[in-house]
This record gives structure tokens, sequence and C-alpha cells, in this order.
DNA sequence: ACTATCTATAGTGATATAGTAGAGTATACA
DNA sequence: TGTATACTCTACTATATCACTATAGATAGT
């Protein structure tokens, strides 16, 4: 797996759009200058999570975005698959990979089997809500210890 | 983690020393003919490998390469460290990442963190030894299908 | 000397990444 | 009804990486 700046966007914007679940939407000026995005870059990450079904748009001027579905029914691999299309470190079988004639594959296509299960493993095991509680936790030890 | 068609090759590479480990050299023209691969190209492989100490070479007519090591003690894990110069799935804390300036980085980087270990879990825990074993145990139970 | 081998470095086409740019569409509100 | 403010959509571009390709040179056995 390879996380991209784009699926870094992706899951920095639906943290901060769980941050805000219970505040109405959120506008796309906000979330790039808060994330630090470029503002027409989150744009196509947006439409992209959007057709996802993880975000939902209102235009006009009360316009913006806000999340679907409970922080607690989205996990982070779901969002990562979106946008990276994959999670396997090598693409043995999709794809036109073009090694592997003969039966050196099969002994490393386990290892790559073992790689990708021990990583959805955990992405598919961390929700929203989960970094929510943490993040929050982090704000508030912070504050404590000023 | 990415397995890109280099350290793909020189795992494959490897493996093939590792089953002529008892039988001297091989030559790169051997090598790049059985695990198909384009001669210049694996001799760059090669090279890396060798000043990476997995490789030795003998150079002029009877030359050719052969492990530096004995396969049990080589593991998948640090050859691809050495081809992929790293194993992260995000490039967090090396390289000039321009993320994470406040701590949205902190919730997402345990995770990350916790691929990594994963992955390293799985790679340094397989050696050549085991890959040759598997090979001709594979290779065996073809046989005896026939 | 000759030839088969490894060594070293420079170049190249294709693709992916990380943006930019700009025209268009919908909605609230005066 | 007009306009400001938001989202939508498509096309373009600079840079880097990947997967080679090419070529000149060094070394060693016969």
């Amino acid at each position: 797996m390879k996380i991209t700046y784009k699926s870094d966007y992706a899951l920095k914007t639906i943290l901060d759009l769980a941050l805000n679940y219970h505040n109405g939407v959120v506008t796309l000026h906000d979330l790039a200058k808060r994330l630090d995005i470029p503002v027409n870059f989150l744009e196509q990450i947006l439409i992209a999570l959007k057709n996802g079904g993880f975000v939902k748009s209102r235009r006009g001027k009360t316009g913006g975005y806000l999340l679907a579905r409970h922080p607690s029914q989205i996990k982070i691999g779901e969002v990562i698959r979106l946008i990276e299309g994959s999670i396997d470190p090598i693409a043995c079988v999709h794809r036109g990979y073009k090694g592997c004639r003969d039966l050196y594959k099969c002994v490393f296509r386990e290892v790559w089997q073992g790689v990708e299960s021990a990583t959805s493993n955990i992405i598919d095991n961390v929700t929203f809500e989960d970094l929510v509680n943490k993040t929050r936790l982090a704000k508030e030890s912070l504050m404590y210890s000023i």
C-alpha cells in the first residue's frame, strides 16, 4: 500500500468533517484553509468522496460539505480503497503484470497476500469516530499540560 | 510499501542464486534469460545487490554472480529495503513531507506505524532458505501430480 | 591477443502525481 | 429578479518515478 497526498488529504478532510459532524456544513474554502490543501485539488477529492458515498454537498449561498454517514460508520480502509484503488503491495494479479510465468510467483505471492491482509486488518478496524475521540483526547491533554 | 519491478526482480534473482547456492556462479545472461528480465536492467539491480552485500561477483571468462551469504541469512525484508529504500506507506517523517502542521498528524501516524510494523513483521521473518524449500516442495508436488 | 564476463554511467519514453486554470451550475437572499 | 456565494466539471501542465536502453570500459581465463 502507498498513501499518496491525495488519500492523505481525503482522510484529513473526512476527519475534519467528522469533527464538525454536529455543526452543519463546512465550505470547501474553510476545509482548504484549515487543512492547508490547494483549493482546486481538494475540490477534485471532494467530488471523488461524494461519488464514493462518504460526503454530501449543498450548493448555493449556504452550501458546503458534510458527511453522508455517521463517523462510526466510516472506516479509513474504505476511504483509502476509494482513492488509491487498491491496497496491494504489488500488482501480481491485477493490471497487466508480466512477471511470473512459472512457479517463482507462488512463493512470493503468499508473502504479498500476507502483507495485504495484515494491512487490511489494521485499516479496516479504525473508524473516524475512533479518530475523533483520539483527536479530542490529544487536544485535552495538550490544554492540561500548558 | 510498494513492490516495484525492480525489487520484484531483485527478489527473484536472489532466489535463483539461492537455488544454485552449491552450483558455483551464475552468469548475468543466464539469470536474465531464466527470469525473463531485460539484461541491462538486471545488470543495474545486480550491482545494487552487490553494493548491498547480498551478492558477490567474479569477472572474466568464468565469471558470474553468487550469494555473499547463506540463504538462511538473507531475509526478504533486507532486500526490499535496499532496493525500495523504505517500507513506509507514507512519507510522514522522512523526505520533505509537507502535510501535518498540527495534531491531525498524530491520529493517522499511529495507523501508518502499525501498518509498517505489521509489514516488517512479515517480510523480516521470511528467509531465502524458506523460499528455496517452498520452491522445491512445489516442484515435487507438481511432479507427483503428473 | 581474444573473448566472455562484469562495471559504470548517461539517456529516454511512458505513466503517475500533484497540482492549475477557467468556464459552468445551483441556491439563498435582498 | 439579480447577484453573490457556493459547488461542479473538464482540460491542461510541471515534475518525478519507473522501467528500461545504449554504450563505453575494465577484468580474467585460454
